[in-house]
DNA sequence: TTGTTTCCCATAAATACCCATGCTATCCCA
DNA sequence: TGGGATAGCATGGGTATTTATGGGAAACAA
């Protein structure tokens, strides 16, 4: 899976080299490339292989036919995922929107979060690192916060507790 | 399927070019073209290829014989389409009544969704999705929203990223 | 005719493809 | 342990191909 943060250069051709522990993640899909889309939630691209835009298509074909949420996530969603195919050197090129809308100019960053990645203005996102451990270790000295983050409970204890993960367990299917 | 979206300008003759990537979506149909009809919920047309004409037909087809939301939709959707064939350079030639309907006036907008695309006036088309941007990252803000929509990974997730979680689900020990 | 549609060719821009270079981390052997 | 060889990765730039689009000639209908 997606893991890890790498700046790399954008050409003036606005290309640029996927990490290539990234392209090593989505060797096994049936298309040599990424899917990308400028996200709704800020100036930045969310991408990720096969199965991020699966898991998608899944969340929407689950909302209602007329939702007007699931209107919104397919027009800003689905009607913003490109493809965007490798070239011989594990490159893609970034289409001239999804540049401005990341405002990406020069380098930018590709944020790991294990089945989808983010990219970013490199500078951009490191500057919000820097806001983002703040918060985190502000938040998480709150227990409630930091309870919902697993609560302690560890694989051995979910499973004693969980009905689902004892009937997987014993051979049934979800 | 159908992703992304693409301005293209449609010209004196009401031509317009479908993105390639489209066109690519329905090449193994029957027919070298697209089906497309003005949509009864807004100023646009929605298309797609043959299985999209068939999801239409079967959902009509499940509603009673006499029933008036059947008959609005026989007539209303099965009514509007109309195959537009591509020309040897992969364009369509918009009826007028389309055009009319779409308020479309030398570029228009090709919006991916998946099973099926809407063409929109292009600019109608761009100040809408900044609205919906906008709006979908309001209402992603609020949990009960955002659980809607798939909320934390499920196990079926959790299995294929995790080789430790497949190896305990399959039964065997820590 | 006159207006409309279909087919064909021309061109410009965007995109994909190819090969070359430099960097760096790793390995191997003295 | 040091230093050179090596392999993988990131990057630069030239060329070919595809795509989008404009316009004209031929076929068709009113």
């Amino acid at each position: 899976m997606f893991l890890s943060t790498s700046e790399h250069g954008v050409d003036a051709k606005n290309r640029v080299s996927v990490p290539a522990g990234y392209r090593e993640a989505v060797r096994n899909d049936p298309c040599e490339g990424i899917y990308v889309f400028p996200h709704f939630d800020g100036p930045y691209l969310e991408g990720g292989g096969e199965h991020f835009v699966q898991q998608y298509r899944l969340d929407i074909a689950r909302l209602p036919r007329y939702d007007q949420l699931r209107k919104d996530l397919e027009e800003a969603v689905l009607g913003g995922i490109r493809r965007l195919d490798f070239d011989s050197t594990g490159r893609v090129t970034l289409p001239r929107e999804f540049i401005e809308h990341a405002g990406i100019d020069g380098r930018c960053a590709f944020v790991g979060c294990d089945g989808h990645f983010q990219i970013w203005n490199a500078q951009t996102q490191a500057d919000r690192l820097g806001d983002i451990r703040a918060r985190l270790s502000r938040r998480l000295q709150d227990p409630a916060e930091a309870a919902r983050l697993g609560g302690g409970a560890d694989l051995q204890t979910l499973m004693g507790n969980s009905e689902t993960l004892s009937a997987l367990l014993k051979g049934e299917k979800l």
